[in-house]
DNA sequence: GTGGTCTAGACCACA
DNA sequence: GTGGTCTAGACCACC
């Protein structure tokens, strides 16, 4: 399996965060299962041109969550899955930065029809990168 | 009219962009309108407790997104959104918001039809607000 | 590469201005290019003896100009000048701000054709320094 | 005569600022001659809807330029006009200002030619507002 | 090491 | 009264 995590340099999300956060939902979701070896950190900090203290941030981090456990010499392991719910606290949190952006859309003279029709437009490209990633997946693991 | 911006001290958010984000949806919602004086910086930093300079430094994102003008000497004052132009550089930095949020949507396990939905859901309630405050401005000017 | 920097502080030109012009017709002239790492701003506000908030704001100012990009934690970079775009609110400042200086000019008395001449020859000026600055950069370079 | 002093609002220029430029360039030039009575403050700062005081503040320092004299009760009088001549100092800062553009231009991805043109335009408009109001003044006064 | 934010308090220019 | 600038110094987050 290839590596799936995407950072990008411009946004305010901390890179560190963006690995925890594509890492942590991945489990979540079961694209990696229990007990599972995650990438060395070396390794992917390489891959992603980053700094591998960062790397070892996010690592950190999610072991505090409980989510995986490095063995030193061995490597870094996916614990046990525990079943994540959608809360009402991360729509809260997406709802409050939908409507920054809704308000922004309007100052600049956007109207709302336009608005969403460009939002649904992001959606849709993310959804064909998606499924576009996959489909080289399969080929690679054939 | 009191003061409805509201800041927590505790968020992530910082506090100057909290100001910001409050703002700039009260002009987009039309609850302040062009021309209009917004409160003194030493006044609404004295009334949030907060440090003149963090006011100070809210107006002036503000300013630079075109929203605001500051005359020295005799205050702030919300444009006439006649001004505003759409360029493409403000659109590619809504884009790109956008896509971080649609991106933090599916790791959250939403699907692309319920997000897009979502979103819609948010500018219809936007919009429903200002047409709501408009009626109150005709029949207050009635 | 020494620091060409040179703040007067007698002038009425604020100093952070000062800082932003600077850099600003140094990145025009070619004097820095693209991917170049600007000076920390701790480091420059010690060289400079000022405070490094007044670096602080010049370097923020340059950002929303699009001139550079701040990364935390590692630094501050030139940006590609091919990322910039020539949208109508930035020509509608240039133009306010050629306004000013021609009324300024017919009031000291210059007509019209001289002014014209006058621009015309700081414009060759500039780019007379950017080619050499070029063919210094090629004949490094091999 | 009618009243030919232009402020602008958006100008970086504080606007007492502007009426002393204006009105000391008009006397250099001779288009106020010695003796001539000028606008009495209030009624020059109805004109210009500003405060009176930014007037008195004007009309405070040509009366400190040795420019003006005001006498209490009977108005405000132009001085012996001394010859002014257009110095160095004035060239040089025109020039530094002119740079300024040409870098912020040439940041914006405008070429040199279409920057001198962009130029050239604003000095031709300026010269025909100029025509135009010289035109209607004939008229007013015939 | 880097930049980001905030405070406290000062002085100035402008209307 | 208004905003504009600058300093000194602090604490934090990120790489």
């Amino acid at each position: 399996m290839a590596l799936w995590i995407q950072i990008s340099a411009g946004s305010n999300e901390p890179i560190y965060m963006q690995i925890v956060s594509q890492i942590s939902e991945a489990i979540a979701k079961g694209e990696i299962s229990a007990g599972q070896k995650l990438p060395a950190m070396r390794k992917l900090a390489a891959e992603l041109v980053i700094n591998p203290n960062t790397v070892a941030r996010a690592y950190s981090e999610l072991e505090q969550a409980g989510l995986i456990t490095t063995k030193t010499g061995s490597g870094t392991f996916v614990n046990d899955p525990k079943l994540r719910t959608i809360d009402a606290a991360n729509i809260n949190i997406l709802a409050e930065r939908m409507d920054s952006i809704v308000a922004r859309g309007i100052n600049l003279g956007i109207n709302a029809s336009d608005l969403a029709a460009m939002f649904r437009g992001r959606v849709d490209s993310f959804i064909n990168k998606s499924q576009k990633r996959e489909k080289e997946n399969e080929r690679d693991s054939t």
